[in-house]
DNA sequence: TTTTGGTCCTGGATGC
DNA sequence: TGCATCCAGGACCAAA
């Protein structure tokens, strides 16, 4: 499932194909791909510039000359591929099952490229918005409401301790909340907790500024390591813009990994059900009975 | 205002 | 073999 580090793989493929090429062509072939654009998607894209591919969490943007942004979200199983003229046109591509919409781009240099979006389970999706200043960037007006992420630059760490210890709600909930950080997903979110040795469901206003700043590191950490393996492949569902699988699966401590010994103490991996999902945790070394420092 | 829990959605895996 | 059910989970929304 694609989170920060799989989302930054797949905006760094897109650069190098997308920049200075033009939208020629927008086909939709599924409509809950674009559920959340308001007008028409493809007429008001058609003929726009596409100037740079941009990121916050696990939001994608195409930058466009007319100040707009083409937002992209991956959901659960979006992937975006490049695809050549002859790429393209092979049945096996041209009629995926999968294949929910297709950009026809071109360039003043060579002949058509295509961007295809494919979605097994339709949570993703594109839309269209303004860009906005904010301080020193222009994002997307639709996602204002998205925090930074801990690889942002400008991410502060003080104003996400203040605002994550002044929840009432547990630790996890509160790192998959992207308003207070992005990026963060169930994979991750269990991974960094394992690693700071802290219970996904202890409380949030409990933590003190330490155990925060260890959390942080371990977010930061673990999602710099998936970034190098070219992030976290279970399945065919995630893979980068050229169709390939990252290797990080092979360097979780916890996630998915129930039953087995914890990488440090031994002791066997248990899974808890929470907020409709699986949580993998150590019930030796992540114990909720930890008091706050 | 904040927290909590349900819903959307598809297809592979599993059980009968 | 065929059918039913479970499961995965990010974002959003309504209820409490």
């Amino acid at each position: 499932m694609p989170e920060l580090p799989e989302v930054e793989v797949v905006r760094r493929g897109l650069g190098p194909f997308l920049t200075g090429t033009r939208v020629g062509n927008v086909r939709v072939l599924h409509e809950r791909a674009v559920r959340r654009n308001g007008g028409d998607f493809s007429g008001e894209l058609t003929g726009a510039e596409i100037l740079h591919v941009s990121r916050r969490g696990k939001y994608l943007w195409l930058v466009t000359n007319n100040d707009m942004a083409v937002v992209i979200h991956l959901g659960m199983s979006g992937q975006l591929r490049i695809r050549t003229k002859h790429d393209a046109e092979a049945p096996e591509v041209a009629r995926h099952p999968h294949l929910r919409l297709r950009f026809t781009l071109t360039d003043s240099r060579e002949e058509a490229t295509f961007l295809d979006f494919l979605d097994q389970r339709t949570f993703g999706g594109l839309h269209l918005s303004p860009l906005v200043r904010v301080q020193r960037e222009k994002i997307p007006q639709s996602i204002l409401h998205i925090a930074r992420d801990p690889l942002d630059p400008y991410f502060s760490f003080e104003q996400f301790s203040q605002k994550l210890r002044a929840k009432r709600t547990e630790v996890k909930r509160a790192l998959l909340d992207q308003s207070l950080i992005s990026g963060v997903g169930n994979i991750y979110a269990d991974e960094a907790l394992w690693r700071s040795r802290l219970h996904g469901n202890f409380q949030a206003h409990q933590l003190s500024g330490v155990m925060v700043e260890e959390l942080v590191n371990n977010v930061k950490e673990v999602m710099h390591e998936a970034l190098e393996q070219g992030g976290t492949s279970f399945d065919s569902l995630y893979v980068n813009v050229n169709g390939e699988s990252g290797y990080f699966s092979r360097n979780l401590n916890v996630y998915g990994r129930e039953s087995e010994p914890c990488d440090r103490c031994g002791f066997s991996i248990e899974r808890l059900k929470f907020m409709n999902r699986s949580s993998f945790y150590c019930p030796s070394c992540q114990s909720i009975e930890k008091v706050s420092a």
